[in-house]
DNA sequence: AAATGTGGAATTTTT
DNA sequence: TTCCACATTT
């Protein structure tokens, strides 16, 4: 086996990739080249002949991933990656929506709902109705709808234990009708409805499980349950379903996914003849040792785990640093002078990862990037597709393609404005609803309830029929940047005296279809076509017979990049979940505090410290060579000076691997250091100082009485704490202490036994 | 129909 | 603090 292919895997990854045909779990630590295994073993099924590429599926989360994987493969050989099931979860099922519409029950034009459309139709929905939104707060509605179906219920199988819950069945039952009254469906829709129909039409669950010889799945410890059973019908008794995952770096549980489906998947997809095969990748490429063993003793905290060791033939490397800011500010300022040094050295500003549990914390750091002249790009924020301009552009397009769909006819009926109030829209919904009808219908059909047809009404039907007419022969850009003028949105943001960087997404609307039509031809060759259930002929990637229909998914199934990415090199911000799968030569983990990392919500969640926790390895080893973890005495939120306790996480790290920059105590906590000698002591420590800087600045002792505001105490009964607030003097004395385990209380000085800690 | 004011809430996020 | 939804004003 002297296959290029093969060359520099190590044993159990060579494994992996030529594992006989038969289901595999493959438990892939945190860089440990679970890509490259995964697309080795496609290419390897590929090379061998033992698959076609038309047998193989191949499934991911993101389409970046759906994306590497296809780049990866075409590098390593030479097949044709057009005809080849590799996607998102969303967009295979779309592309098989699209192939079988009439047998999923779906108009042959189905728009895809992201989630703003969604969130607008149940607030639609809720005027239409008179639901009280107080009872029931729509985000509310909108959570229980995706975890029913992310769970394979609808409304008549979701069992309500209480009346709310009663009623929110009532209304998921409602929106149902809604959406497919209009001809829309949202993300889980399209995962729930392709379950249903191989569920329901055996031919085509044939069809599918003799075709999908092997069916790889990537992330595999996010999927949800409905993904899940998704797996499980496709996969026919020949078919080897090769999943890869870590369940340490399990985070996505908030949002549906189930880990026990790797504990689940032994069992289900095994054979008496061919039993699940398991394989552990332990062998770290990215970080170096100490890292590594802060990662691991870290992870060794959370019970539920498969277990599993990161290791590296690699140095052990610097250790981790540690830094107590006495505030948010100076935890920012740190940050500053150690890439400021970084950079001077010649480390490249992308590869300096500052990461931190909620956005709301980018604010500062950004804050201090900018004064310090620092290039950085933060990630998250509002997607291209997800624009309002953007939408509404989108918005005309799909009422050229699909009429009914009256989320899109609402968004721009009078957008810009053009005389048709909000009266008009009120009646004409009253039409429409008597009617059964749509809006678009309803207003063909002469307008409002008092039967005077508006003369803006009927301008815009016309106006729509006019673009379709006009866009009919046209190629999608084409079409896309005539119904940017037609519409008047031009028009409109030009008066706009800010509105010029929408007028550039506009234009760049077009470009983007040009670029997916670029690309979705080079994804497209003959169409499949089998003997018994062929796929319907595909126009583009997206698998809709028309290119603007495909556009239109496009848009909805892949959000674009956050901002385009600038030319000079930029640190990188983002939250420790944006950083899930990257890496970066330095990382900072920052706001290690109590109540924010592990956020003070996640206590209250079942398993939520676990998850935490995970979130905590997750973003230790995005660190290849440099790893800062810090946390601040004193830190601003929602306005409100808030005064946290040190991370558990902080604690869970060995000593033995970390150099803490700041002077600090035997214990958890924060440091006892006044702010004023804090500049001075941190011009003292340099990013290179070596790693026996340690804890090794004495701590001028606490003076017994001198207690203040933002100080670590302990207390006999209620453990560590920090001083949140006092009051009084002398005998009367007390301080608020809030305590790590125990919460808020007020001591009286003279009473409690306080010490430093 | 745009501009201004008020109250409340405030993780994490891809599709 | 900041963002949002909603109500009220202009």
């Amino acid at each position: 086996m002297t296959s290029p292919l093969l060359a520099n895997l190590n044993p159990e990854q060579l494994a992996a990739v030529t594992l006989p045909h038969r289901s595999a779990l493959i438990l892939a630590g945190a860089g440990s080249g679970k890509t490259r295994v995964l697309t080795t073993r496609i290419a390897w099924l590929l090379a061998t002949g033992q698959a076609s590429p038309l047998a193989i599926l191949a499934v991911t989360f993101t389409n970046k991933a759906a994306k590497e994987m296809l780049v990866r493969l075409s590098a390593m050989t030479p097949v044709h990656t057009r005809g080849m099931w590799i996607g998102t979860f969303h967009g295979l099922c779309n592309r098989m929506l699209r192939a079988h519409y009439r047998d999923a029950e779906l108009p042959q034009l189905f728009q895809i709902m992201d989630t703003q459309d969604q969130l607008a139709l149940i607030k639609r929905m809720y005027k239409e109705h008179g639901i009280d939104d107080e009872r029931f707060p729509q985000r509310q509605l909108q959570y229980f709808i995706a975890s029913a179906k992310e769970e394979g219920l609808r409304p008549n199988q979701v069992e309500a234990g209480d009346d709310i819950a009663r009623r929110q069945v009532e209304h998921y039952a409602l929106y149902e009708g809604m959406c497919q009254r209009e001809g829309v469906v949202d993300f889980a829709e399209l995962l729930l409805r392709s379950y249903e129909l191989l569920a329901r039409h055996e031919g085509l669950r044939e069809h599918y499980r003799r075709r999908f010889s092997h069916i790889l799945v990537d992330e595999f410890q996010d999927t949800n349950i409905l993904q899940y059973k998704w797996l499980r019908l496709l996969a026919g008794d020949d078919t080897a379903v090769f999943a890869v995952g870590d369940d340490d770096q399990s985070i996505y549980a908030f949002r549906g996914a189930n880990v026990a489906n790797m504990q689940h998947f032994e069992r289900d997809f095994g054979r008496p003849d061919r039993p699940v095969a398991l394989i552990k990748l332990e062998q770290n490429y990215r970080s170096h040792g100490n890292i590594l063993d802060a990662a691991n003793a870290l992870i060794k905290n959370n019970r539920t785990r498969l277990g599993k060791n990161l290791w590296t033939s690699g140095d052990k490397g610097d250790l981790v640093r540690a830094l107590a800011a006495p505030s948010d500010v100076e935890e920012a300022a740190f940050i500053v002078d150690v890439a400021k040094s970084l950079a001077a050295e010649g480390l490249a500003l992308s590869e300096i990862a500052v990461l931190y549990r909620s956005n709301a914390q980018s604010r500062l750091l950004e804050h201090a990037l900018f004064n310090a002249a620092l290039p950085y790009r933060v990630y998250g924020g509002m997607r291209f597709f997800e624009r309002a301009e953007v939408k509404s552009a989108l918005a005309y397009l799909r009422l050229v393609a699909h009429p009914d769909d009256d989320g899109a006819f609402l968004r721009v009926a009078n957008f810009p404005p053009r005389g048709i109030g909000a009266r008009t829209l009120e009646n004409l919904t009253d039409a429409a609803r008597t009617q059964g009808t749509s809006l678009w219908q309803a207003a063909c059909a002469g307008g409002g309830a008092g039967g005077k047809p508006s003369a803006s009404l009927r301008a815009f039907i016309e106006l729509i029929e006019s673009m379709r007419a006009a866009t009919a022969g046209l190629p999608l850009p084409e079409a896309v940047d005539h119904v940017n003028a037609a519409s008047g949105l031009i028009a409109h943001y030009k008066k706009e005296k800010d509105g010029q960087d929408r007028l550039d997404n506009l234009a760049e609307l077009v470009t983007a279809a040009e670029s997916f039509l670029r690309e979705a031809d080079l994804a497209v060759d003959a169409p499949i076509t089998t003997p018994d259930a062929g796929d319907a002929p595909r126009a583009t990637d997206e698998g809709a017979a028309d290119p603007l229909t495909a556009f239109l998914a496009h848009a909805a199934l892949e959000a674009g990049e956050t901002q385009a990415a600038e030319g000079r090199p930029a640190m990188q911000l983002m939250t420790v979940h944006a950083a899930k799968g990257l890496e970066f030569h330095t990382v900072f983990v920052t706001g290690l505090e109590e109540g924010l990392f592990p956020h003070e919500q996640s206590l209250n969640e079942f398993d939520g410290v676990e998850e935490e926790r995970r979130l905590m390895y997750v973003a230790v080893t995005r660190a290849k060579r440099r790893l800062y973890v810090t946390h601040a005495q004193s830190r601003m939120l929602h306005g409100q000076v808030r005064y946290n306790v040190a991370s558990r996480f902080l604690d869970e790290i060995p000593a033995s691997v970390v150099a803490w920059l700041s002077p600090r105590r035997t214990r958890r906590g924060a440091i006892d250091v006044d702010p004023a000698e804090w500049g001075e002591r941190l011009g003292a420590i340099t990013p290179q100082s070596s790693p026996s800087v340690a804890a090794r600045v004495p701590v001028s002792g606490s003076r017994g009485t001198a207690w203040r505001i933002g100080q670590s105490v302990r207390h006999a009964k209620f453990g560590v704490g920090i001083i949140i607030d006092a009051e009084g003097r002398g005998d009367d004395a007390r301080v608020q202490v809030n305590f790590r385990d125990t919460g808020v209380k007020w001591l009286a000085l003279e009473y409690a036994k306080l010490e430093a800690a």
